[in-house]
DNA sequence: TGAATGCCTTCTGTATACATAATGTGTTTT
DNA sequence: AAAACACATTATGTATACAGAAGGCATTCA
């Protein structure tokens, strides 16, 4: 209470303009709405999102850095495309930073209380898993212990260097460590992924705390590549395919 | 001729405001002109640099996602201040992208022609070092067959996404491949590690010749760890530190 | 003497105006 | 009919004006 910030919410201020431009704009992207190779006129986007030209200027500053868009030669930007190989790529990256936080974690060694919160996630995958009925709650309940789960591990790194290039890595969406959850629900072959998965965060916490670092980075790289299989399966099938975040950006290749 | 640009100097057009600050900007901060964890004023780079809000705004935003300066809560931006383990982490993120990019060169294969041109560069680093002088010139031809390494292999790891993710990092200008090559000309004690550099860029070739993944992977994050004993020689050396591009940025342990 | 408060200065975030360059269209010419 | 050119429209890059908020300083009170 004595710590509540002035205005109404708590500690919830109105978001900037800039702040507003850049959901907005990302949301278009990533959803399709805006298509892959269009250039993407500031004028249009000033009438779409309701802010004006400065803060939308920085927002697509700062996707372009975060490389959802590439600017134009002759000025301005266009949404970018990405090939199959440019998401597998983007995966293998992800995979080889989240080893190296595993390993970080495993050399350094972690609080003994921030390596239950881990096992605490990986039970929580278990009951969704044994479960088995995939219902909306427990899909979000699974959603939400395997970001927690990757996001614990990125700050047990003990890396700020490393959490901000995971950060960037994971920014693209469909290179996220949750990019195929809702496909994998979907696909009922996908659905065998699920404990193996788990398999994969039982085993680094394992081998976090016995200080097996070069384990804990092996079986990091190796659970990105789990999106992998998902992918592909995702592209052979435009329904499921359409689930993945960002999927409207992947290039099909003809 | 024919395809000369309208302008007068050839293909060089003069660069934009927002280029100017960025390049003058980058240049305050790595210099230590503007200090650590100090707020940047706008109006006052506006009238240091001679551009206006605008395109410096812009050029603030791009150095916050390069890593050089970073958000202040209350607005604005201050620039950013280094651990020792933020530079040394990030020198293991170099060398952890630059495996990857090895490993991806000896696996998918790269032409014999561009193979030619790697040797041609140790050659080069071999000629360089067999003289001994270390005279100006031969320090620079020292330095370009370096970089000309580096950015080779990012090349040849046939992936723009792990080459865009490796020139970010690099931005770091202490992360950089190059760093510490002006210490190493400094400090005798130092130089024995040129050879030793060299010998990994040779094996790296090697490696990557006869498709050994693994091997090419395990020897570039090596070779970037060679940059940690000449971090912690300059650490022990004001006067050489200082030869050390983004030194200001480090903030020495108590 | 130290701390708190109120005012003033300065800064950032945002909107908008303006100039130059690019793009697209329609017409003309071959 | 196709290509090329010229013009008009619209785009982006840049500068600047304005409002609200943050920070510093001096003054005052305990």
């Amino acid at each position: 209470m004595s710590l509540a910030e002035p205005s109404d919410r708590s500690s919830e201020r109105s978001p900037s303009q800039t702040v507003t431009a850049l959901l907005s704009l990302r949301e278009l992207i990533v959803s399709g709405a805006l298509k892959s190779g269009e250039r993407i006129s500031e004028l249009a986007m000033v009438d779409r999102i309701g802010v004006s030209r400065t803060p939308l200027r920085t927002a697509l500053v700062k996707l372009e850095q975060e490389g959802l868009i590439e600017e134009i030669p002759s000025g301005g930007y266009a949404v970018k495309a990405f090939s199959e190989a440019d998401v597998f790529d983007a995966i293998e990256i992800r995979g080889t930073l989240e080893g190296l936080a595993a390993r970080y974690a495993a050399e350094r060694g972690v609080a003994t209380m921030r390596l239950a919160e881990l096992r605490e996630c990986v039970a929580e995958i278990d009951t969704v898993i044994t479960a088995g009925s995939l219902s909306e709650e427990d899909f979000e309940a699974y959603l939400r212990a395997n970001e927690r789960f990757h996001t614990l591990l990125m700050e047990l790194s003990g890396s700020p260097t490393l959490r901000r290039e995971l950060e960037r890595v994971s920014s693209l969406p469909f290179a996220s460590a949750s990019a195929f959850v809702k496909a994998e629900a979907a696909l009922p072959e996908s659905r065998s992924i699920l404990p193996i998965a788990n398999e994969h965060h039982r085993a680094v916490v394992d081998a976090i705390e016995n200080r097996e670092g070069a384990r804990a980075e092996a079986i990091m790289r190796e659970h990105a590549r789990l999106s992998y299989r998902n992918l592909m399966m995702a592209l052979r099938n435009q329904k499921v395919l359409d689930l993945v975040p960002g999927a409207a950006l992947i290039r099909r290749r003809s």
